[in-house]
DNA sequence: ATCGGGTGTGTAACCGATTACAGTTTTATA
DNA sequence: TATAAAACTGTAATCGGTTACACACCCGAT
């Protein structure tokens, strides 16, 4: 790899001129832009990032938080991330942590000493120790996090439970996420929210994760647990399709014998018989926000929301019976 | 952040008994070793991983290059690639490339310009312009690869397509993989080398990528296209699930009227009913071993194979007849 | 003719680490 | 006790960029 030194002496100047020919800050002469421009073509030089980061103090890097890739929910989010990302001349680092793990302290120490410019982090208490690192939180936020991308999961909740309210449902099993996961408690109180005033049964179900083994596990359990069930809402599509699973493996007929909500919109929602009726997080866009928030942070750019809720949909398949 | 001078400064010693301290090489008295420690605890420092990867020329950090994380085969690899990387004290750099764009190279370009100390990737044709950046393919890998990780395809067609003979066939159709990925010629010459010395009745349905979106049109064309089949071979799990979702909603059973087989074994195979029996590749250890093979290219270990050749295994659920 | 500002350029300091080299002290060996 | 080797330490160069600063030139206004 050609030097900045190396150019300069191709093009007869010196690296001061190249540096700034390279960056278009400062005075250049056209014949010495032109000079470079052609050192530059002839060696195929690329600037350092590396001796940047180091004198700017701050890398072309964003560092990524995530608690679990291998959820699939999480895909979709790095995809927005990291398009954003390249779109604005940055780059991701990737760190996964396992829920509830004391790595992300690591992982935070790690950006810093790699100079990020910022972080984003779906991962519950991400805490900054520099405080020239912006972190945005995205997904899994909570009340005092400055700087978040998230779901408005009360109104997923009320859409959820307003879908099954409407297709007359008569026990109602709501399966709730791990409470240790902002989100959850939201869905969970949206649910109530419009359960409650009726005088419809419900029994709810508290699980740990979000993890395809304890969606399996739970599946079983349920339908040993709570009899007679015939409305389930679940905590996330993992979750939903381990019951749709089940309940068909038991001779149930789905919608008709139980009908079943999800939660996340994964792409496989799509894939299953029946399709799953769930309620959308726009994941993709999550991601892509966030990542244009955090380097509006980074660049000090106007920022007009420090918070930015999206809106969840209910996106209908044949999981519910007709209304 | 603290830098090195002023943990020198508090330590009361040259900056280059901190680094030599810090790193332990070189002389270190026992009293010097102390006063260092102390300095680093009692200012908080972590040594600046830009400034170490300048003079070094090499960072800490490996790049990754996918086709397409929203493919849920992937993200299982990406925790096998970070686990491994981590342990070993190295992050992840990602890069995400649509099928058969030309950002590859600007990645490639970009991973120079970090300095990162090597390459995994997932995309055909990457091609290294800087000797000293190894790379390791994975998962897509062409002969001249030198250094590869990846799963024995012919074998894992002709697992598939044994599982299908066993199971009396009566007109199989074959859904093939696109031409420009490696394994899919490979598993289709796996499959053909069992089906050509029998008289079953086969076709072969042509594909061009692996989305999900081309799997739900393509599960739409087959079923008019080809009249009276009863069993389909498919090139992922992602077109298998298709597949079964829409014979179910033409009232189809499986396995009784169409039995299908899947290739990945993504862990929805196991969400879907009936369950998908599927030829499972090692993705989580795929990524593992791939990192584990890159860093050890990284630090000029023993390499015991250049290239690696995992075993796919059949995994039996119940979208096949019985035996 | 003189002054001032706008242009253009190069030298050198700087970012924060590692390490070559030289100098000093301690220790071992003859 | 002399002497070499080992142990220890600090100064300064280095990695490859950016930029403060100084200097030189050109042009128009006084």
């Amino acid at each position: 790899m050609a030097t900045i030194k190396e150019v300069a002496k191709y093009a007869g100047v010196s690296v001061a001129t190249v540096s700034r020919a390279l960056n278009k800050n400062g005075y250049v002469s056209e014949a010495a832009q032109k000079k470079v421009e052609e050192a530059i073509k002839a060696l195929d030089y690329f600037p350092n990032e590396v001796a940047r980061s180091l004198y700017q103090k701050r890398s072309k890097m964003i560092g990524l938080l995530l608690p679990d890739i291998s959820n699939p929910y999480f895909p979709l989010l790095m995809k927005g991330i990291e398009e954003n990302a390249r779109e604005n001349g940055y780059s991701v680092i990737l760190g996964n942590v396992e829920e509830g793990s004391k790595l992300k302290q690591d992982y935070m120490t790690l950006f810093g000493q790699q100079n990020v410019a910022g972080v984003l982090s779906a991962v519950e208490g991400t805490v900054s120790q520099n405080h020239s690192m912006p972190i945005v939180m995205l997904d899994r936020v909570l009340e005092e996090d400055d700087y978040a991308v998230y779901t408005n999961d009360v109104k997923g909740g009320i859409l959820a439970a307003q879908a099954i309210m409407d297709r007359k449902p008569g026990n109602v099993l709501i399966i709730a996420g791990p409470k240790s996961v902002p989100g959850s408690i939201d869905r969970l109180i949206g649910i109530l929210s419009v359960l409650n005033p009726t005088d419809v049964n419900y029994e709810i179900h508290q699980t740990r994760s979000f993890t395809i083994e304890e969606a399996k596990e739970t599946a079983e359990v349920i339908f040993r647990k709570y009899k007679k069930i015939d409305s389930v809402l679940a905590s996330n599509d993992l979750f939903a399709l381990a019951v749709m699973k089940e309940a068909q493996t038991r001779g149930l007929h789905i919608p008709n014998d139980i009908q079943v909500i999800g939660y996340d919109d994964i792409p496989f929602s799509q894939l299953v018989y029946p399709g799953l009726t769930t309620i959308s997080q726009p994941a993709f866009k999550l991601g892509y926000q966030a990542s244009d928030l955090l380097i509006r942070l980074i660049n000090k750019n106007k920022i007009s929301k420090k918070r930015i809720k999206l809106d969840p949909k209910l996106m209908i398949r044949d999981s519910l019976r007709k209304k």
